[in-house]
RNA sequence: GGGGGCGUAGCUCAGCCGGUAGAGCAAGGGACUUUUAAUCCCUAGGUCGUGGGUUCGAGUCCCACCGCCCUCACCA
């Protein structure tokens, strides 16, 4: 539906305009259709929890306040339910019971946000309902929301005829998709309980929360375009960030020796089911230890989640069990590659490596383009990426691939990094950290070579980050997780839209 | 950005070989004082995404555009 047509009073829907019709009777009653406030007693499982079949037809009194989200009048009787953020009560009113107030039970519409007072009994079709003697009217909805039909069969299983399914108007309109979906709410409380416990868990070992800027004169930390915008005052090009790194381990240097930050990063690329523009990610920096110490952060961060989560270390996920018991499975990068491709990326030439995809059907589309680091990383997609489906480390990353972190203290050509995989996709990302200035200064400038041969992914070379490390960064292990991933694994959501409550959309037209 | 698919009532969807639009739910009127997919009777509700074209005639065929979905590429 267009915005002109919504705004067009003479071309509502005959819908929107009964329900104006209920408003403007409502109001003729004296009744104003969206009260100020209102005291209620319960919420609807505590009403529920209150009834005990002893008590008969002479339940408690209780103020139950939400929305009706169903409504079956049946002549001087009616029925409905109630929701609220706790779930759903019925509430049964009878004309007999409150004669004054009738008139206005006679206007209320499907979605009005109402309160009840009323006694607690069980009906005799066997649900514990609210014997409504009073009904307050909180606010009148003018726009029906495009619920479907729920059906609750004998043993209890539920199916929804018609409904809202369309993925534009659940993401557009948010509040609408929420509003008839109980599950999507679900989601979102499990995505709170799981940042809460991340939270907890890293304040319980002495980590910090900080927050560093949105907005940076020079972005880096990730391999990945930015978003670039402009500071009026300063006149001067910004963007914003596409990782926390390096703010976070500047903060190192002064002396902090544990910190962590989960916020937005915003990367100018590509939507998918797996890619948000703006998404968040935890990245913690912890001195004296190193990528072992953060496997075994992982792990245990990991596995206590899915505990709290399920109370156990399984998550059923499409006919997978994934098992969080630490130790999660090692592979390294190079031997795992080598076991399925018989190419040692270490030795292979561009030419070979290129082959070896070409004959495996790989479809990058600049194949012909890709060098060095890049052709490795397309490799590791090809080759060993999609078998890493339970939570698996994938460690020592070839040194091109990562130019933040520390070489490996027995070759190198590699570094200590892992990325952690569940389920084909990345979770985690993490190395020792590379704290010696003069090699990261090699490394900025070897990034500064591929951005002019046309890498324009590549790092900018950060001189004050140079700087920082000048004046000493301890030994620090570093991790990032996507908070989004993350989340979907736990729900079991195979979009990061399901688990954003709002998702990037082109704006509407 | 490439390829494929889709767009019909408030919602979910039918609509055949091109012949002038249909259902369920929701809505309005009526009956019904323990219903729960309430039931029963009646009624209304559509510029078929937009713009062109072919045709005596287009929801249907063709072209373009807009939007969404899937997929590939980029990426976490």
């Amino acid at each position: 539906m267009s915005a002109e047509r919504a705004s067009a009073e003479d071309e509502r829907s005959y819908v929107e305009t009964a329900r104006r019709e209920n408003r403007a009777a409502v109001e003729a009653l004296g009744v104003p259709a969206f009260a100020y406030r209102f005291e209620r007693s319960h919420t609807s499982a505590e009403a529920l929890a209150l009834y005990d079949d002893a008590m008969g037809e002479e339940g408690p009194e209780v103020v139950v306040a939400g929305r009706l989200v169903s409504w079956r009048p049946k002549g001087k009787v009616a029925f409905g339910h109630l929701e609220d953020t706790a779930g759903q009560i019925q509430i049964y009113i009878k004309r007999d019971d409150l004669p004054l107030a009738w008139p206005l039970v006679n206007l209320l519409d499907l979605d009005d946000y109402i309160g009840v007072t009323g006694r607690v009994f069980r009906t005799r079709a066997g649900e514990i309902t609210i014997r409504t003697s009073a009904v307050a009217l909180l606010a009148k909805s003018l726009r029906p929301l495009p619920r479907g039909k729920t059906v609750t069969d004998p043993e209890g299983r539920t199916q929804v005829f018609g409904g809202l399914t369309d993925p534009e108007v659940r993401f557009r309109q948010r509040y609408a998709d929420l509003a008839v979906h109980p599950e999507v709410r679900d989601i979102f409380r499990l995505r709170a309980r799981t940042v809460g416990y991340i939270r907890r868990f890293l304040d319980d070992r002495q980590f910090l929360e900080v927050e560093t800027p949105v907005l940076q004169p020079l972005y880096g930390g990730a391999a990945a375009r930015p978003f670039v915008t402009h500071h009026n005052a300063l006149d001067t090009r910004l963007y914003l960030r596409i990782a926390d790194e390096l703010y976070l381990k500047r903060l190192l240097v002064g002396g902090f020796e544990r910190v962590y930050e989960i916020g937005h990063d915003f990367r100018n690329e590509g939507m998918d089911r797996t890619h948000n523009p703006e998404f968040t990610m935890l990245e913690l920096y912890q001195a004296y230890a190193d990528y072992e110490d953060m496997m075994r952060l992982t792990e245990e961060l990991l596995s206590g989640l899915v505990q709290h989560c399920t109370g156990g270390h399984a998550l059923e996920r499409g006919g997978v069990t994934l098992d969080f018991t630490p130790p999660f499975a090692r592979v390294d990068f190079v031997e795992g590659i080598r076991a399925r491709s018989a190419l040692d990326v270490r030795s292979a030439s561009d030419p070979e490596m290129r082959d070896a995809l070409r004959r495996t059907g790989s479809e990058a589309a600049d194949l012909g383009t890709l060098s060095g680091g890049k052709l490795q990383d397309e490799v590791f997609k090809q080759f060993l990426e999609p078998h890493l489906l339970q939570p698996t480390f994938v460690l020592d990353y070839p040194k091109p691939l990562s130019p933040l972190a520390r070489e490996h203290r027995s070759d190198p050509s590699l570094t200590e990094r892992f990325e952690l995989f569940v389920g084909g996709r990345e979770l985690v990302n993490a190395f020792s950290e590379l704290n010696d200035p003069d090699e990261q200064r090699r490394r900025f400038e070897e990034q500064v070579r591929q951005r002019a041969a046309g890498d324009d992914e590549a790092h900018a070379f950060d001189a004050d980050y140079i700087r920082a490390l000048e004046y000493g960064m301890p030994p620090t292990g570093g991790l990032g997780m996507g908070i989004d991933r993350l989340i979907m694994t736990l729900a079991g959501q195979e979009s990061i839209r399901e688990v954003i409550l709002f998702p990037a959309m082109r704006p509407e037209s």
